[in-house]
DNA sequence: GAAACTATACCGTCCAGACGGTACAGTTAT
DNA sequence: ATAACTGTACCGTCTGGACGGTATAGTTTC
């Protein structure tokens, strides 16, 4: 058996990271292998081009959004409460990488567009069961604006302090969403 | 009598459609004064750096900021319900550099999220003043997920059939923005 | 006559990607 | 069992191109 390819996943976390705290202009391919702890040369063994980095990262986002749509479907609480608390910043692996995602979506990468695009769709399925077509588009722009904002910060400032004041503003959501549904 | 500087408004109207057509990466000096009809040597005897540049645009998106958080104010059918429907892509000046300025943002640019803080602050306190302090965050995080939107939308595909979807989109939002209300 | 340009040549830096090499785990032939 | 071989997982350097910015000489418009 060969060696364990470990310095993937590196690649990707570090890729990741730097896209969420410095955007997309700094995560450079050399940025990234310094991050990694790997070579550039080591990096595009892993992957042959930037495009191919970016499109293991945009497997690892369906990969998670497919099981966080999943939890939602299932979620005790109901989808709408489910997808308001998960829409918060809470540092989770989906979090991240979408985020991320969302760096390359804003320098206008069609791929990871249309990728989006999708989730979303099937996020709004799942809260229109619950909620009617109507209210769930409502529910899902209160997510996106949850995102936006998280986005707007990136890696930015005290994480912390901004991370509770949004904690407090997703009891006001919830709140919202209370009265949306009754 | 010197001539007017007509290059000037040019070269920011140009740097801001290709901030909102093919994002930050793209919008190079020499794309943007080709863009304005503008050799590079006369961009940059108004702006003498980049940096200018988008100091120039982030002005332009205060002084059309703070004129929509007047009209905001004066709306005869309430401050959330004029927000909800300005949220909404239509290709508004205000639009145009709120999207355009959100590509700088995203790209880690620090004086510009200042500037963005501001003015989401702004549109705070005046939903507040209509709806309080909880369903006001409700309310913003409904426009800024039209926003976020619009910005992932960007300049790509059809925008006509983009944008005729969404605003069936702010009926709904209405809808919930009176169920908040009451 | 001066402000508002055009046109072009140039510099330093940074970046994506190419390339040649090295270390070592596992496999095979003896 | 061990020497010879093979393929994977890397490392370090180099190059070509793009980009921000400088410089400068000439041209148009008021």
């Amino acid at each position: 058996m060969p060696r364990k390819p470990i310095a993937r996943d590196a690649v990707l976390d570090a890729f990741e990271a730097l896209l969420i705290e410095v955007g997309e202009r700094a995560a450079t391919l050399d940025a990234v292998a310094k991050r990694a702890g790997v070579s550039k040369g080591g990096l595009l063994y892993h992957f042959p081009n930037k495009e191919a980095m970016i499109g293991s990262l945009l497997e690892r986002m369906d990969r998670l959004a497919a099981l966080d749509i999943e939890a939602m479907k299932a979620a005790p609480e109901g989808s709408a409460a489910f997808f308001i608390k998960s829409s918060l910043w809470a540092d989770t692996p989906l979090d991240r990488v979408f985020v991320a995602a969302t760096r390359l979506a804003e320098v206008a990468h069609e791929e990871t567009r249309r990728r989006f695009a999708g989730i979303q769709q099937q996020w709004l399925d799942v809260l229109a069961e619950e909620v009617g077509p109507e209210m769930a588009k409502a529910v899902r722009y209160m997510g996106d604006g949850l995102y936006f904002n998280a986005m707007l910060e990136g890696g930015a400032g005290d994480t912390e302090v901004k991370a509770s004041a949004r904690s407090a503003d997703v009891g006001a959501l919830l709140a919202a969403v209370e009265r949306l549904r009754g």
